[in-house]
DNA sequence: GCGTATAATTACACATCGTTCAATAAAATA
DNA sequence: TATTTTATTGAACGATGTGTAATTATACGC
């Protein structure tokens, strides 16, 4: 089995993190499982649970990689410039579940129980992406408005959440839906006309 | 342990689908068992499996009676003769899972393998509900754009959806946001205002 | 370099889960 | 009543999350 020299305390922190994202990303939160992930990285299954205390927070942990991969992503992509930064937004919000639809359901799979708050560092990241998101909303908005863009932004989101979660669920497909993100880029356009963007 | 007599199959179904249902609403689909079922209605293990081959089709049975419960519900507040239909709508979804918080969330919780499709009878279901929708969206659009009724049906479904999921998973609490029906419901006039209903 | 204290790692135990299936009990039939 | 058919059981299997005692490796003092 594994050394103690083969890593420090933070190499073997990341090297699980990095090997339950794969994991993830390979199976999906169903079929997630912290013995596989030992199993992958040569250790035993205790140690994942002394490094990371629970499954609970080995999953919050490889969540909130899974966020922060995806507002870096969301933000790549407004900086490449494209005139149509609505649209880009939607895009990179579909473009990013669709392609790591295991990892990006994930983060919705795995609820926190009723009575406990998330931890402030996952908040502070949720926040973050919605602060992305408003800012752009924000400038869509006649000054009048501004006051309108928080609670905007975060329905939108939800808006364009429930037509992604319907296409990746295959709800959209089974209605005959081919086109969820044409439809949920629509909605976002008619309500921030709506707003007067 | 009970007897055959005191159940034909018919009954023994719906005893294990009520008591399973009951289960279901209670813990929520993360603590589901088919053992604790057959705990509660006091036959072994063996004969839930017998009746109802695996957890899967006990499980698509539930969420199939929450759904046909949904829908139920759906009807009976429309035909309470309200006039703004589209508000009763809303409110009827945002209101069905707001009081079984637990039954509904089971139905997105519970993933079908992505290469099969949901068996036609759940298929069916799925698309009454959608019907009802799509109806009444009918009514509010001017004859010239009926057509867009279906797919802005399925859209704007999708809109409620994910302010619902966002308000039963706390995000929308996380967020600051305190009327997540209302939000749902000024996105949907919006929408349907820009259709020309 | 050796021995001891500290930290890391493992191996095992436990309770739970879905699932299968031979054995058993009950009912139906002849 | 004897036999066949059906219903029901519960033990077995492999897998899961989760603790914890035992073991091993490292670090440190001398």
């Amino acid at each position: 089995m594994a050394r103690r020299s083969d890593h420090t305390r933070a190499e073997l922190e990341e090297l699980i993190l990095a090997e339950g994202h794969a994991l993830m990303a390979q199976t999906g939160y169903a079929r997630f499982s912290a013995r596989e992930v030992a199993k992958r990285i040569g250790y035993s299954i205790g140690t994942i649970y002394n490094v990371f205390g629970s499954l609970d927070r080995l999953l919050m942990r490889v969540n909130s990689r899974t966020f922060t991969l995806w507002t870096d992503t969301m933000r790549e992509r407004l900086d490449a410039g494209a005139p149509d930064r609505i649209r880009v937004l939607v895009e990179g919000y579909f473009g990013f579940a669709t392609a790591n639809p295991n990892l990006w359901m994930a983060i919705y799979d795995h609820r926190i129980a009723p009575g406990e708050a998330l931890p402030e560092r996952y908040q502070a990241q949720r926040a973050e992406l919605i602060g992305i998101i408003e800012a752009e909303i924000r400038r869509t908005l006649p000054a009048a408005h501004a006051d309108r863009a928080t609670p905007l932004a975060r329905s939108l989101v939800a808006t364009v959440h429930g037509h992604c979660m319907f296409a990746l669920t295959g709800t959209f497909a089974l209605l005959g839906e081919t086109d969820p993100q044409g439809a949920a880029l629509a909605r976002v356009r008619e309500s921030l006309a709506a707003a007067g963007g």
